[in-house]
DNA sequence: AGGGCTAGTTTTGCATACAAAATACTTTTG
DNA sequence: CAAAAGTATTTTGTATGCAAAACTAGCCCT
């Protein structure tokens, strides 16, 4: 029985943190930036105590890197960290596929499905942005039926840490057409329920996600510059 | 090139996160209890904003939980919980130990074997604590030959709030002579380089385990009440 | 002109102050 | 006597204050 009036305004750093975090993952503030408090007071309206919570909680994330009496910066990924980042990702994808495989109900795999087909429309249209806005619902949708909170969560927080990268935008037509139909593999997969299959597929493509990722690096094409303060 | 009188001294905040997450890790501070901010400022001599963000980082790791206005509590698992979250190190230990078979080197196999030896005098003494120290020991030393620093960070965290159970303690004979032989396995497939056999070996390792919590809970030895705050 | 030193400013880290919410306690009333 | 209501106390959440460390910039000196 909640409360009528169930506006629950959330705390101020949990709010703050919400905002920063959604801030970091989505570009506009960029790895390696400082994060200034007075700055950041003024635009958020809020003091300095909510606000170094929050910072606090996405340090413990891995968003941002905490330098002793020096303040805070987005947390900056070089080489080794995308390719170690890619590797735990597929291994909590992968189990998240074989768990989901072994659990996902006959509505949820409709669903799925369903989102699959407007996954193929977006990508019929070209229409990058609703295509990973789908792509990342399925993903949801997945994580949602492996029934495992803590495997979701821990997925979550390790992925943002490769959000930040923002190398959506970049993705050819030959490697999308690719993607494509691995999607497709894996609605079958989970329409047989062939655990062990989809783990496999996940992390393949996981892995092959990240060498492309780690070739626009290389190519200099994201933003990324090597760590400078090593 | 270090400073030479480097005695970073960290910061409060970090100080006061890692005595609080040992407390709590150590069974110092039982699951469910209250952290009560005047309380801990006493004790740990220090005002109430590095223990606020301290416990804001504990909360992050998710080995606390904030309530809302109502102050912050040690991590309570449920069964369930307990369930997930040993499905997650299963799968995290698998994808360890599957590294580690494809990148461990020589000397460090040799030094795992080295304190798998002394983890069997240990057995033969029955000497528990010492057992476990080594056993953490080789634990570290595989994700260590996993190099994968995200991977091992990401355990250290997950397996953290595991620890808070402290089902060490309890440990039959027979139990832990198969775990003595399960250990023994592990370390024969990383000499032989077997990463899909030492991942299975290490996620059904962690499933048995996983089981023997459950029952230790269920059964009421594991001073864990179900949750109360539903 | 360049490098290093020093004064001034900014920024961080920690402590404290104050308000609002929650808890505990007391008193009152049915 | 019990339940409810009102009051006091504690505790949390946020803002602010103050000191130390880090940056900036100007100056002096070689």
């Amino acid at each position: 029985m909640n409360n009528i009036v169930s506006i629950p305004r959330q705390s101020l750093h949990q709010e703050v943190a919400n905002r920063l975090r959604q801030r970091i993952i989505e570009g506009d503030m960029a790895p390696g930036a400082k994060l200034n408090e007075r700055e950041l007071c003024e635009v958020m309206n809020v003091s300095r105590t909510p606000l170094r919570e929050a910072i606090k909680m996405l340090a413990a994330e891995g968003l941002v890197e905490l330098l002793p009496t020096r303040g805070a910066v987005v947390a900056q990924l070089d080489e080794q960290d995308v390719i170690d980042t890619f590797e735990v990702i597929a291994g909590l994808e992968g189990l998240s596929g074989e768990l989901a495989a072994q659990r996902i109900t006959d509505e949820e795999l409709a669903e799925i499905r369903a989102l699959h087909f407007e996954m193929c429309a977006a990508h019929a249209r070209r229409d990058l942005p609703t295509y990973y806005r789908l792509n990342a619902a399925i993903h949801e949708r997945i994580n949602a039926a492996a029934r495992n909170p803590v495997l979701a969560q821990t997925w979550r927080t390790v992925n943002a840490r490769l959000q930040v990268l923002r190398f959506r935008s970049n993705l050819d037509g030959t490697k999308w057409d690719q993607a494509l139909q691995e999607h497709e593999q894996m609605v079958d997969m989970l329409a047989r329920r062939d655990a062990d299959g989809l783990s496999k597929l996940l992390v393949r493509h996981l892995l092959v996600k990240r060498d492309t990722v780690i070739d626009l690096m290389r190519s200099g094409r994201l933003h990324q510059p090597t760590k400078e303060n090593a």
